[in-house]
DNA sequence: ACTTTCACCGAATCAGGATTCGGTGAATCT
DNA sequence: AGATTCACCGAATCCTGATTCGGTGAAAGT
């Protein structure tokens, strides 16, 4: 009778491949996706090399299905916040929230975001497709921007130029922030990353610097 | 009588070791060097294999040679600006000279910026060895940073963290642009990253937001 | 109980690229 | 001129990891 508890068959091999996964993203967290050998993530998951190909065709493919869960992440995350019509970035709440939400993904899904950021600085420079994510992550950023640009703001430059600049920040920071020493607190983060990009270094009271 | 013009010996050694050189960076520009394999090297140099080994020991040796010469970039353009208690990064013209400074070393050395960059990924996220390196490369930002909170100045968060910031943004932001097509004007992308830096998307003359 | 399936095992195999090696000949030295 | 050096050559070697393969035994099917 097939599925009296969950037949023990199937239920080891999900185990085995929930192990694999597990270790992977351990591994990919801490050495990161380049650093991280086949052989690694079994020991770690105290299986044989050859169990993994029971598994996932490629290591490749480990990291496209570990992508679909970051995929998931954002889509909850981020779903419902979409109109740029309805938001104003130098509100700092809305501002905040806007960050918080992706920064709240590369945290929460940092090994996959690192695997992720090493394929794409891996490949080619400026134009490789893997930019093109980029700039589609940094989507949303530049709409709201160009929207803010529409309404007659002055912004400190061209949209995408800024939206990179900002989505640059974000992504490299994530991967440049120890996950095991001091991993400085998220919100912490966020607080001064708003302030940052909302007000820069001379603050919100501040006004045209002059002489003396 | 060695040195009559330039021994012809010699004089054929440097300049296969100068077409590597060329062909490195050029190569290591275009496609990064993680994707540069030395026979590409030496293929782009119009030598065979062999020689390159003849001029330098590993592939990880002609990045240092390159390194050096950015690090002599880095010499002579920052030297001299270098006493935080004599600058104030609020001051628009001042904080404007020390991006463009870093900016424009990124820029003119954008062959070496990208391979050091893409060891730097490639080693262990966050602690690795590489990214104390950008902690120093961040050094001064933020020894400015902390000089202005001990006059008093509040930042928008740990001057650490605001430098790191900063300095992924420079970074990464180098990477991203591409270098063939469209690259934007340097100084378009120096004013852009001041103004972006010191008022933020809020701009010089804000103030704190209320509603509607 | 008997057969079939399949997750698992771990030792080979493969592939990509860096590095080495044994010439070769022109420049340098005597 | 004759001997020696050394940059250059390119094929062969080595290394590192990903991927494959031929068992093996317990679960699933009959």
């Amino acid at each position: 009778m097939p599925q009296e508890r969950a037949a023990t068959r199937k239920a080891k091999a999900a185990e085995t491949r929930a192990a694999l996964l597990d270790a992977a993203r351990r591994l990919f967290g801490e050495r990161g996706y380049l650093n991280t050998k086949i052989t690694d993530i079994t020991a770690t998951a105290g299986r044989a090399t050859g169990s993994f190909y029971e598994h996932f065709t490629s290591k490749e493919e480990l990291l496209k299905a570990l992508l679909a869960e970051l995929e998931d992440a954002v889509d909850a995350r981020v779903a419902g916040m979409e109109h740029p019509r309805e938001h104003d970035l130098t509100n700092r709440d809305q501002l905040r929230d806007h960050l918080a939400a992706p920064w709240a993904v590369l945290r929460d899904n940092r090994p996959v975001a690192i695997a992720v950021f090493q394929s794409m600085v891996a490949d080619d420079p400026g134009s490789g497709r893997a930019w093109r994510d980029l700039r589609e992550q940094t989507h949303t950023i530049r709409e709201h921007l160009e929207y803010l640009a529409e309404r007659g703001h002055r912004l400190p430059g061209d949209p995408e130029l800024v939206a990179a600049a900002i989505g640059a920040m974000l992504l490299t920071l994530n991967y440049a922030l120890p996950s095991t020493a001091d991993p400085p607190d998220n919100d912490q983060v966020v607080e001064t990353l708003t302030d940052l990009i909302l007000h820069g270094l001379a603050g919100p009271t501040a006004r045209p610097q002059d002489e003396g």
